[in-house]
DNA sequence: AAAAATAGTTGATTTTGTCAACTATTTTCC
DNA sequence: GGAAAATAGTTGACAAAATCAACTATTTTT
């Protein structure tokens, strides 16, 4: 009977799909692409991390965040630093202005995200956080 | 105290995001975009579909959606039909070709699921597709 | 020390998505 | 009934996002 699950995932996946667009209506109006900013937020979370990381973190194309990671630098957000231990790879910083502008991004998406939740009462809340915290302990695996 | 909602609620969406990235990898493998492929979900869910509702569910651009829809179209995967009520507005349908093909890019996506929900119980299972109902419930208001 | 593997860059290209202007209907409302 | 506004869909021009393969520079393997 797992088909039945599976439909359930994929259904849910769907829905899911639907609503983070909403959500990232917020990232759009700012001046940084949505995958800008996910590479900001493994930067912001981790100083030092090394593009590879974020490749593997992200599944996305090194190709695509070498010029990310270039045009984010030219932007003056973040700042590359040869690894001292390997010469092939690089630490990755967040530059003052760097933090600001995520934090700036942080503000906005967590009010849009609020205005999501202002729908529910309180115990609704610790009821769909809880369901998320379950799913991310389950598919984590 | 809505804050540690809220980051959680964000914390699941960039977990979701990447679980969705390796989901989707099966659709790109097929011949068809993934966007494509939501439109032909929405045509077989709802045979008789107008754009303008799939621009609603799917929040996208009507543009975008008039070209898919060709492509779609050109492909012999569906037909439009235009209304009978309203002259603005058109059916869609999905052939006989189209139902198949839609039917196997879901069996593709299926096995996919399928792979990941291996390394779960059948109760682990139980537990992840309530929550995922759960969280459609309230985030569907 | 040669071969294979890994990290990142770059050029060329394709895919995806957006925006605004447009046509054709239908609805609103005086 | 008829002008004005709204709605459905199309089209052209364009911009952003993503992929792919070839390449350089290191490091690891054997």
């Amino acid at each position: 009977m797992i088909e039945k699950y599976i439909a359930e995932v994929r259904a849910f996946s769907r829905f899911y799909t639907v609503f983070m667009g909403v959500l990232n209506k917020s990232f759009l109006n700012s001046q940084y692409s949505l995958p800008e900013t996910r590479v900001l937020h493994a930067v912001y979370t981790k100083p030092g991390i090394a593009p590879s990381e974020i490749i593997e973190m992200l599944r996305i194309d090194k190709g695509y965040l070498s010029r990310m990671i270039l045009t984010l630098e030219k932007k003056k957000l973040l700042v590359k630093e040869k690894s001292a231990n390997d010469g092939r790879s690089l630490h990755l910083h967040l530059t003052p202005m760097g933090r600001k502008e995520y934090e700036k991004l942080e503000n906005a998406s967590n009010r849009e995200v609020g205005k999501m939740l202002q729908h529910l009462s309180e115990s609704e809340c610790r009821e769909l956080t809880k369901c998320m915290a379950q799913i991310k302990h389950l598919l984590g695996k």
